[in-house]
DNA sequence: TTCTGCCACAGGAAATTTCCTGTATTTGCC
DNA sequence: GGCAAATACAGGAAATTTCCTGTGGCAGAA
């Protein structure tokens, strides 16, 4: 029996996906469910049987994809992860990967895909389509391809940046956003640029747009 | 028995829905499910019961929820339509109900809700939740509280400006936008102006927001 | 210790965006 | 015909963004 627990923000996508998982197989079972990572929080600390595999969305309100992972892998090791959204860029995709996730699947994938997939994962410990490990090796050789070292598309932005992104997606300027910040606009500038580079975008428009694409700030 | 067809491009929701639906009622059928407006067109088209209700998505590649939702009223205007969206904002829930759609619920509703709404919407003809309600006397209130009778929340905006919309959320310049619109800088600087007045922003990029927010430019 | 990378910051300047006011043409309408 | 509304366009200017080069501190690695 497996068991598995899912962490979506869309009440009508959780609930058909859990008939649809108990439908698909006799050897799935659904231990809970959860709105974002606060409510996973609270759920997984009163389950009396740990779910073997969590299938987690990315855009979700009061606490991301992204945290809830970081936080399930630091406190439940053991449980393996499967995302599954509809953010298919390459920069998340490799966020995640990076975070430990076990499996990236698409909110577009054949219900029978999802089944393999668990059972995959659930057995071998991962499944990787090929749209995942055709960004990963697309992502590595772009990566190696600039001797420079600098990663183009495997960029982390740190806490500073990322606070800086989601100011930028506003309507402040750069010199509000640097009273904000307790900076001068001229290291702001600096941010900005470093941040124009690494994700290869001329204007702040497009910035804020791979935000979004991201997941980086909420819709 | 009330015939229902799902127009929306993640499968794994739509099979959820499927089972979803014809699981809480007897009295639910699926005629046929689309990934988008153009495969809508052909799967009605070959249709020999027409659905009753269509449940419709927002936003989807190839045909979007409002060109799909606009092309249905002019050649099926007996069919309702009740729209599931993730989307929320008052722009697009406004302007849905413009085009005569029967229903607004977001994704993140009860089972129990989708089954009452699409009862009411058969038997009565609408189904307004009291999210959509408020947002409409919202829209209504803040519109009639300026004489100057220009719309505030209310505004449709004409081919041209979508372009304009479009185009603004990207790299390109004002200058290289006008060259792309065969129009003077000036013109779309005129553009600017009346968008950002219609759509109460300050800059380029809380109208790019904007957009992504009300699905006038793909994620 | 010296080197390297990273962060905060500056001066200066070009390019773009934003804002203001104002004109000519067309179109539909009473 | 006159009038309002929509559209295309201009001059001019201030504010902001974008890009360049360059400095100094500081922490960790060789």
């Amino acid at each position: 029996m497996i068991r598995i627990a899912i962490v979506d923000d869309h009440k009508l996508f959780r609930k058909g996906m859990i008939n649809l998982i108990e439908l698909v197989s006799p050897d799935f079972t659904i231990v809970f469910e959860a709105d974002n990572g606060l409510e996973l929080m609270r759920s997984i600390a009163q389950c009396t049987e740990l779910p073997h595999i969590i299938l987690m969305d990315v855009n979700m309100p009061e606490m991301d994809g992204f945290a809830t992972v970081q936080w399930l892998t630091e406190q439940y090791p053991d449980i393996r992860i499967l995302v599954v959204s509809m953010l298919q860029s390459e920069e998340s995709i490799i966020r995640m990967l990076r975070l430990g996730v076990k499996g990236y699947l698409g909110k577009d994938v054949e219900p029978s895909e999802l089944a393999t997939a668990i059972k995959a994962v659930y057995e071998k410990g991962y499944y990787y389509t090929d749209t995942v490990t055709g960004q990963l090796i697309h992502a590595i050789k772009t990566d190696s391809m600039r001797p420079g070292g600098r990663s183009h598309t495997l960029h982390q932005l740190n806490e500073r940046e990322l606070a800086f992104v989601r100011l930028a997606c506003t309507e402040l300027t750069y010199q509000e956003i640097a009273d904000k910040m307790f900076l001068s606009p001229k290291t702001i500038d600096g941010y900005r640029k470093a941040l124009f580079e690494k994700l290869q975008v001329k204007t702040r428009v497009a910035l804020a747009l791979w935000a979004v694409r991201n997941g980086v700030c909420q819709l």
